[in-house]
DNA sequence: CAAATACATGAACATATCCTCAGGTATTTG
DNA sequence: CAAATACCTGAGGATATGTTCATGTATTTG
């Protein structure tokens, strides 16, 4: 019951509040579980977001194999430099991807290793 | 120079086309490198999609600990019922989470484990 | 049965996202 | 130095997304 009442303070969102709450129903412990924080959620969110777009993952899928230009990546996704170039830029952003300029080209790789792993467990959850 | 040809056809979105690719310039094996299809990168991209919403990554971190009903997630969320209720429709969709019914109550819990070890690798990887 | 509760849903609005287009910078080449 | 190349960037428009609001359904309670 003290959880419940901490819970629902007056600025509560809803007027109906659910008479029993879940924690003390079945781990009668009433076990002190609390919400992933607005700012952590925040950050978590803005990070998985880099990889919800498709472009975006077309490119990490070529360069977890190598290092490339703008202008390769571009010839490869068949699309204009202007939007590769765009989605580089957000990735990053994110730290995602490092690059190092060689004349007037610029080479862009993975960060490091981590992406990939987190790519190929995707990548191999989805294959079934 | 093959490897180029290829990718330089006619409906090709640029009309400056880098002279050298980049996988002759540093592997001159010319390794055949293949950006992830559309489609799967489509769905790819949806199911990161589902995960990079604040409130979702939220409801997530609660139903890693335990089953909650939908009034009880929306109190220590302090949100709307409704909000919520659009959010789990969003998880039910992705088949991240399942739920029960039990009276006029829903009990929503995680589908498996998987979407656990995600978040908790993710979370610890930003806590650096 | 009528009222209340728990949840779901569609429409609507504000905001965010991705590409195109036009133009800009830096480096190389003739 | 002028032209070409490789890349970057801001503005604009079409589309997607998340919440609110009003309403609907199913179950419980008086």
């Amino acid at each position: 019951m003290i959880f419940k009442r901490v819970l629902t303070v007056d600025n509560s969102p809803t007027d109906k509040i659910c008479e029993t709450m879940c924690s003390e129903t079945h781990s009668g412990a009433a076990g002190q579980v609390v919400p992933l924080a607005m700012g952590k959620a925040q950050k978590m969110g803005e990070f998985f977001n880099v990889l919800s777009d498709p472009t975006r993952l077309r490119l990490i899928s070529l360069l977890a194999e190598e290092e490339f230009c703008v202008c390769d990546l571009a010839v490869q996704l068949e699309m204009t430099d202007s939007a590769i170039s765009h989605q580089l830029r957000a990735l990053r952003a994110a730290r995602l991807v490092s690059y190092r300029k060689l004349g007037r080209q610029v080479f862009y790789r993975l960060h490091d290793q981590h992406v990939v792993d987190l790519y190929r467990t995707v990548h191999e959850h989805l294959e079934e």
